[in-house]
DNA sequence: CTAGAACCTGACGTTGACGTCAGGTGCAAA
DNA sequence: TTTGCACCTGACGTCAACGTCAGGTTCTAG
């Protein structure tokens, strides 16, 4: 595939995709002329990178724990950069929860006034 | 209190709380000599912004939602505001949860091989 | 064989949330 | 009163993840 399929089934630019080769998350080869030609399991590499990258984490270590996710395993060396990784991840959750639960108090109340919990003045 | 206390205290740099007044988020009254001067209740709103922008809203929306947040009540015309942030949010989640459940994945085989629950080849 | 779509490599632009530096001022303690 | 730290206002720098533009090349359809 050329990288204009890989980006449109992916739902990303070209320009992600060079990107991508820049940091190494996503290497292709060349044709003769030089155009880059990707295997088909490219699209969901992608996909994953994006998740990735929506999940807050950098690009520096997103190409460190690619490999691992792909493969399912993860050279031990790595493990500590992964458990830390998966706190950090749960720190997020946890923090995103708790500005859900205010959006969720000021929603509530706004639209019935009459139910509110804080305290009266 | 001074701006360099509120930053001590609130963990954040004072160069932030001087951006945070450019912004609009945190306003502070002037002493003669110009330095700013912020009531007690700086330090939770500071710690507030850096929790929305943890959950990644954008400064022009934590200007828009601060107020709210802070009253405990929206302005209606807000309410279709808040309720998509809070979709994006929850997007959020849903996403970070999946990655956690990959890196889980991961973790758990390399620190035991044999349970590997990816067909076998 | 040729038009033109898709591709290529630089290289500069963008946005957000600050960092950092320069050059000057406020203010509390000794 | 003088030291000297904390503070002030610009204003430029930074980093990530691309967007965008320029100027040239490759590939494919007709």
């Amino acid at each position: 595939m050329r990288i204009g399929e890989v980006a449109d089934k992916a739902g990303v630019s070209v320009r992600a995709l060079r990107y991508y080769e820049e940091q190494d998350l996503l290497p292709a080869d060349r044709s003769p002329g030089g155009q880059r030609h990707y295997p088909d399991t490219a699209v969901g590499r992608v996909r994953l990178i994006q998740q990735l990258y929506a999940a807050g984490l950098p690009s520096r270590v997103v190409r460190d724990v690619l490999p691992c996710v792909d493969s399912g395993e993860a050279h031990p060396a790595l493990l500590d950069q992964l458990e830390s990784e998966r706190a950090r991840i749960d720190q997020r959750i946890t923090d995103l929860l708790d500005v859900r639960d205010r959006l969720d108090d000021v929603i509530a109340i706004t639209r019935d006034p009459d139910a509110d919990c804080s305290p009266m003045l």
